[in-house]
DNA sequence: TGATTAATAT
DNA sequence: CATATTAATC
Protein backbone atom coordinates (compact mmCIF):
# COMPACT_ATOMS: atom_id res chain seq x y z
CA UNK A 1 0.00 0.00 0.00
CA UNK A 2 2.95 2.16 0.53
CA UNK A 3 4.27 1.62 -2.93
CA UNK A 4 1.99 4.20 -4.36
CA UNK A 5 2.84 6.84 -1.81
CA UNK A 6 6.35 6.89 -3.39
CA UNK A 7 4.70 6.81 -6.40
CA UNK A 8 3.17 10.23 -6.33
CA UNK A 9 5.28 11.57 -4.16
CA UNK A 10 8.24 10.93 -6.56
CA UNK A 11 6.08 12.26 -9.33
CA UNK A 12 5.23 15.41 -7.34
CA UNK A 13 9.03 15.53 -5.84
CA UNK A 14 10.33 15.76 -9.72
CA UNK A 15 7.85 18.43 -11.05
CA UNK A 16 9.03 20.80 -8.64
CA UNK A 17 11.10 23.13 -10.75
CA UNK A 18 14.59 22.84 -11.18
CA UNK A 19 16.86 26.08 -10.43
CA UNK A 20 17.43 26.22 -13.80
CA UNK A 21 14.01 26.48 -14.49
CA UNK A 22 13.42 29.04 -11.81
CA UNK A 23 16.26 31.23 -11.97
CA UNK A 24 15.49 33.23 -15.16
CA UNK A 25 12.44 33.81 -13.34
CA UNK A 26 13.37 36.05 -10.70
CA UNK A 27 13.49 38.86 -13.36
CA UNK A 28 11.09 38.02 -15.84
CA UNK A 29 8.41 37.57 -13.64
CA UNK A 30 6.77 41.07 -13.13
CA UNK A 31 4.33 41.66 -15.90
CA UNK A 32 4.30 45.08 -18.19
CA UNK A 33 1.09 46.09 -16.82
CA UNK A 34 2.19 45.43 -12.64
CA UNK A 35 5.18 47.04 -13.39
CA UNK A 36 3.79 50.23 -15.05
CA UNK A 37 0.65 50.08 -12.70
CA UNK A 38 3.29 50.84 -10.01
CA UNK A 39 5.27 52.94 -11.31
CA UNK A 40 3.08 55.38 -13.32
CA UNK A 41 2.13 57.72 -10.58
CA UNK A 42 -0.97 57.17 -11.84
CA UNK A 43 -3.17 59.80 -9.04
CA UNK A 44 -6.15 58.84 -10.93
CA UNK A 45 -5.69 55.20 -9.73
CA UNK A 46 -5.84 56.09 -5.87
CA UNK A 47 -4.51 52.49 -4.11
CA UNK A 48 -6.49 51.61 -0.91
CA UNK A 49 -4.40 52.29 1.85
CA UNK A 50 -3.31 50.00 2.71
CA UNK A 51 -2.32 48.00 -0.39
CA UNK A 52 -0.23 50.64 -1.45
CA UNK A 53 1.23 50.18 1.48
CA UNK A 54 4.11 48.61 0.35
CA UNK A 55 5.06 49.53 -2.87
CA UNK A 56 8.52 49.28 -4.60
CA UNK A 57 11.49 50.75 -5.32
CA UNK A 58 13.56 50.29 -2.13
CA UNK A 59 15.23 53.31 -1.58
CA UNK A 60 18.73 51.91 -1.26
CA UNK A 61 18.85 48.84 -2.64
CA UNK A 62 22.27 46.95 -1.11
CA UNK A 63 24.85 47.56 -3.67
CA UNK A 64 26.39 44.30 -2.15
CA UNK A 65 23.41 42.11 -3.01
CA UNK A 66 24.25 41.22 -6.29
CA UNK A 67 22.14 38.25 -6.39
CA UNK A 68 19.46 39.04 -8.12
CA UNK A 69 17.45 35.90 -7.04
CA UNK A 70 14.71 37.28 -5.01
CA UNK A 71 14.73 36.01 -1.54
CA UNK A 72 12.66 36.30 1.74
CA UNK A 73 14.41 37.66 4.69
CA UNK A 74 17.39 39.66 3.82
CA UNK A 75 20.11 41.62 5.32
CA UNK A 76 18.11 44.44 7.31
CA UNK A 77 20.87 45.58 8.71
CA UNK A 78 24.13 44.46 8.58
CA UNK A 79 26.08 43.81 12.13
CA UNK A 80 28.36 45.67 12.37
CA UNK A 81 28.61 48.41 11.31
CA UNK A 82 27.42 51.45 12.84
CA UNK A 83 25.18 50.76 15.06
CA UNK A 84 24.20 52.44 17.10
CA UNK A 85 21.24 52.77 19.17
CA UNK A 86 20.78 50.16 20.48
CA UNK A 87 17.17 49.86 19.89
CA UNK A 88 17.60 46.79 18.01
CA UNK A 89 19.06 43.98 20.28
CA UNK A 90 22.00 42.71 18.46
CA UNK A 91 21.46 39.25 18.99
CA UNK A 92 17.98 38.50 18.83
CA UNK A 93 16.69 36.42 16.49
CA UNK A 94 13.39 37.60 16.30
CA UNK A 95 11.69 35.82 13.68
CA UNK A 96 10.09 38.40 11.53
CA UNK A 97 6.18 38.28 10.77
CA UNK A 98 5.61 35.88 7.78
CA UNK A 99 2.29 36.12 5.70
CA UNK A 100 1.10 33.44 3.96
CA UNK A 101 0.26 34.63 0.34
CA UNK A 102 -2.54 32.66 -1.52
CA UNK A 103 0.28 30.89 -3.34
CA UNK A 104 1.91 29.71 -0.42
CA UNK A 105 -0.99 28.46 1.22
CA UNK A 106 -1.98 26.64 -2.34
CA UNK A 107 1.34 24.57 -1.59
CA UNK A 108 0.60 24.29 1.84
CA UNK A 109 -2.76 23.01 0.90
CA UNK A 110 -1.40 20.86 -1.63
CA UNK A 111 1.02 19.26 1.00
CA UNK A 112 -1.43 18.10 2.69
CA UNK A 113 -3.75 17.28 0.33
CA UNK A 114 -0.55 14.67 -0.69
CA UNK A 115 0.75 13.85 2.59
CA UNK A 116 -3.34 13.11 3.64
CA UNK A 117 -4.56 13.98 6.97
CA UNK A 118 -2.99 11.28 8.37
CA UNK A 119 0.58 12.51 8.05
CA UNK A 120 -0.59 15.81 7.92
CA UNK A 121 1.65 16.86 10.56
CA UNK A 122 3.58 20.26 10.76
CA UNK A 123 6.68 18.46 10.30
CA UNK A 124 6.15 16.35 7.26
CA UNK A 125 4.09 19.66 5.81
CA UNK A 126 6.86 21.94 6.14
CA UNK A 127 9.30 19.17 4.76
CA UNK A 128 7.46 18.49 1.79
CA UNK A 129 6.80 22.02 1.46
CA UNK A 130 10.72 22.40 1.30
CA UNK A 131 10.39 26.55 1.34
CA UNK A 132 12.75 28.09 2.76
CA UNK A 133 12.40 30.46 6.09
CA UNK A 134 9.41 28.51 6.57
CA UNK A 135 9.69 26.67 9.95
CA UNK A 136 7.63 24.05 11.56
CA UNK A 137 6.07 26.92 14.00
CA UNK A 138 5.33 28.91 11.19
CA UNK A 139 3.22 26.02 9.73
CA UNK A 140 2.08 24.25 12.23
CA UNK A 141 0.20 28.00 13.39
CA UNK A 142 -1.30 28.09 10.14
CA UNK A 143 -2.29 24.52 10.15
CA UNK A 144 -4.45 24.85 13.02
CA UNK A 145 -5.94 27.59 11.04
CA UNK A 146 -6.16 25.62 8.24
CA UNK A 147 -8.59 22.95 9.96
CA UNK A 148 -10.79 25.38 11.21
CA UNK A 149 -11.70 26.75 8.07
CA UNK A 150 -11.98 23.04 6.60
CA UNK A 151 -14.11 22.47 9.50
CA UNK A 152 -16.35 25.38 9.04
CA UNK A 153 -16.84 24.98 5.66
CA UNK A 154 -17.68 21.39 6.17
CA UNK A 155 -20.32 22.25 8.73
CA UNK A 156 -21.67 24.38 6.17
CA UNK A 157 -21.30 22.65 2.91
CA UNK A 158 -22.31 19.40 4.33
CA UNK A 159 -23.17 17.30 1.62
CA UNK A 160 -23.18 18.49 -1.07
CA UNK A 161 -21.27 20.67 -2.95
CA UNK A 162 -19.05 20.10 -3.87
CA UNK A 163 -17.81 22.09 -6.19
CA UNK A 164 -17.36 25.44 -6.32
CA UNK A 165 -14.94 27.36 -3.97
CA UNK A 166 -14.04 30.21 -5.30
CA UNK A 167 -17.21 31.45 -7.47
CA UNK A 168 -19.98 30.36 -4.83
CA UNK A 169 -18.62 31.45 -1.50
CA UNK A 170 -20.35 28.97 0.01
CA UNK A 171 -19.07 28.92 3.33
CA UNK A 172 -18.77 33.00 3.20
CA UNK A 173 -17.34 33.63 6.90
CA UNK A 174 -15.07 37.42 6.88
CA UNK A 175 -13.42 36.09 9.23
CA UNK A 176 -12.29 32.71 8.48
CA UNK A 177 -11.76 32.94 5.07
CA UNK A 178 -9.78 35.76 4.00
CA UNK A 179 -6.87 33.71 2.85
CA UNK A 180 -8.44 30.85 2.63
CA UNK A 181 -11.41 31.61 0.14
CA UNK A 182 -8.97 32.18 -2.77
CA UNK A 183 -7.06 28.84 -2.22
CA UNK A 184 -8.56 25.88 -3.47
CA UNK A 185 -9.60 23.48 -0.73
CA UNK A 186 -9.35 19.22 -1.66
CA UNK A 187 -12.67 18.12 -0.72
CA UNK A 188 -11.14 15.29 0.64
CA UNK A 189 -10.36 17.03 3.43
CA UNK A 190 -13.85 17.48 4.47
CA UNK A 191 -13.75 14.16 5.05
CA UNK A 192 -15.84 13.85 8.16
CA UNK A 193 -14.96 10.10 8.83
CA UNK A 194 -18.29 9.88 9.53
CA UNK A 195 -19.36 7.74 7.01
CA UNK A 196 -16.83 5.74 8.92
CA UNK A 197 -14.60 5.26 5.56
CA UNK A 198 -11.10 4.93 6.34
CA UNK A 199 -10.50 5.12 3.05
CA UNK A 200 -7.23 6.25 1.67
CA UNK A 201 -6.64 10.04 2.27
CA UNK A 202 -3.97 10.44 -0.05
CA UNK A 203 -5.21 11.14 -3.43
CA UNK A 204 -4.90 13.44 -5.65
CA UNK A 205 -7.31 16.32 -5.86
CA UNK A 206 -7.00 19.18 -7.06
CA UNK A 207 -3.44 18.56 -7.48
CA UNK A 208 -2.79 19.72 -10.96
CA UNK A 209 0.29 18.38 -12.73
CA UNK A 210 1.41 21.51 -14.78
CA UNK A 211 3.97 19.56 -17.11
CA UNK A 212 2.74 22.79 -19.24
CA UNK A 213 5.92 24.45 -20.21
CA UNK A 214 7.65 26.97 -18.37
CA UNK A 215 7.07 30.55 -18.09
CA UNK A 216 6.12 32.33 -21.61
CA UNK A 217 7.47 34.65 -22.42
CA UNK A 218 4.84 38.15 -22.69
CA UNK A 219 7.29 41.04 -22.43
CA UNK A 220 5.89 42.29 -25.44
CA UNK A 221 5.22 45.44 -24.71
CA UNK A 222 7.51 48.87 -24.01
CA UNK A 223 10.08 48.86 -21.49
CA UNK A 224 8.83 48.30 -18.37
CA UNK A 225 11.14 48.76 -15.29
CA UNK A 226 12.43 46.11 -13.58
CA UNK A 227 10.48 45.54 -10.24
CA UNK A 228 10.18 43.16 -8.06
CA UNK A 229 11.61 41.16 -5.64
CA UNK A 230 12.59 42.64 -2.21
CA UNK A 231 11.53 46.26 -0.90
CA UNK A 232 12.80 47.82 1.65
CA UNK A 233 10.25 49.92 3.42
CA UNK A 234 11.18 52.77 5.94
CA UNK A 235 8.77 50.96 7.71
CA UNK A 236 11.29 48.31 8.22
CA UNK A 237 8.92 46.18 6.20
CA UNK A 238 11.06 43.60 3.66
CA UNK A 239 8.29 43.09 0.66
CA UNK A 240 9.18 40.80 -2.09
CA UNK A 241 6.91 42.35 -5.11
CA UNK A 242 6.37 39.74 -7.94
CA UNK A 243 3.03 39.01 -8.92
CA UNK A 244 1.54 38.35 -12.48
CA UNK A 245 -1.51 39.84 -13.06
CA UNK A 246 -4.17 40.90 -10.72
CA UNK A 247 -8.09 41.81 -11.78
CA UNK A 248 -8.71 44.29 -8.81
CA UNK A 249 -6.27 46.15 -7.60
CA UNK A 250 -7.88 45.37 -4.21
CA UNK A 251 -6.36 41.93 -4.10
CA UNK A 252 -2.69 42.11 -4.50
CA UNK A 253 -1.07 39.06 -3.25
CA UNK A 254 2.86 39.81 -2.46
CA UNK A 255 4.60 37.98 -0.19
CA UNK A 256 5.99 39.64 2.32
CA UNK A 257 8.09 39.72 5.51
CA UNK A 258 7.38 41.89 8.26
CA UNK A 259 10.30 43.45 9.97
CA UNK A 260 13.38 41.39 9.57
CA UNK A 261 14.77 39.82 12.39
CA UNK A 262 18.21 39.25 10.74
CA UNK A 263 19.42 36.22 9.34
CA UNK A 264 22.32 34.80 11.60
CA UNK A 265 24.61 32.52 9.31
CA UNK A 266 24.55 33.02 5.94
CA UNK A 267 20.41 32.34 5.17
CA UNK A 268 20.53 32.55 1.37
CA UNK A 269 17.81 31.09 1.32
CA UNK A 270 17.29 30.61 -2.50
CA UNK A 271 13.56 30.94 -2.75
CA UNK A 272 12.23 31.41 -5.79
CA UNK A 273 8.66 32.38 -7.31
CA UNK A 274 7.07 30.54 -10.07
CA UNK A 275 4.28 30.70 -11.68
CA UNK A 276 2.22 28.49 -11.90
CA UNK A 277 -0.79 27.84 -13.66
CA UNK A 278 -4.11 27.95 -11.28
CA UNK A 279 -6.52 25.49 -12.23
CA UNK A 280 -8.54 26.13 -15.18
CA UNK A 281 -12.06 27.40 -15.09
CA UNK A 282 -12.46 28.31 -11.65
CA UNK A 283 -14.00 31.26 -11.99
CA UNK A 284 -13.99 33.95 -13.96
CA UNK A 285 -10.71 35.38 -12.26
CA UNK A 286 -8.26 34.44 -14.42
CA UNK A 287 -5.48 35.06 -12.17
CA UNK A 288 -1.71 34.07 -12.21
CA UNK A 289 -0.42 32.89 -8.85
CA UNK A 290 2.90 32.86 -8.34
CA UNK A 291 4.42 29.97 -5.65
CA UNK A 292 7.20 30.05 -3.83
CA UNK A 293 9.53 27.61 -4.68
CA UNK A 294 11.54 25.55 -2.23
CA UNK A 295 15.73 24.99 -2.64
CA UNK A 296 15.32 21.51 -1.76
CA UNK A 297 16.75 21.70 1.14
CA UNK A 298 15.54 22.54 4.69
C1' DT B 1 -10.60 51.22 16.49
C1' DG B 2 -11.56 47.05 14.92
C1' DA B 3 -10.62 42.92 12.55
C1' DT B 4 -7.63 39.30 11.07
C1' DT B 5 -3.29 36.78 10.91
C1' DA B 6 0.53 34.95 12.71
C1' DA B 7 3.43 33.88 16.66
C1' DT B 8 3.77 32.17 20.97
C1' DA B 9 2.65 29.57 25.19
C1' DT B 10 0.48 25.72 27.41
C1' DC C 1 1.26 17.53 18.07
C1' DA C 2 -2.80 20.18 19.09
C1' DT C 3 -4.97 23.81 21.29
C1' DA C 4 -5.40 28.28 23.42
C1' DT C 5 -3.89 32.69 24.13
C1' DT C 6 -1.38 36.78 23.16
C1' DA C 7 0.80 40.08 19.98
C1' DA C 8 1.34 42.34 15.78
C1' DT C 9 -0.40 44.07 11.58
C1' DC C 10 -3.71 45.69 8.22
Amino acid sequence: MREEDSNWFSKWEEELPSPEELMPLSQTLITPDLAMAFDIPNPSTNHSPQLLHQTLTPPAPPPSNNNNSSEFVDSAELGGGGGSGGDEPARTLKRPRLVWTPQLHKRFVDAVAHLGIKNAVPKTIMQLMSVDGLTRENVASHLQKYRLYLKRMQGISSGGGGGGVAGGGIGSDPATDHLFASSPVPAHFLHPGGGGRPGPDHFLPTFVPYHHHPPPPQPQQQQYRQIGHIGLQPNGHIGLQSNGQFEHPFMSARPVLHRIGGGPVGHHNPVVPYVEDVESGTAANGRKVLTLFPTGDD
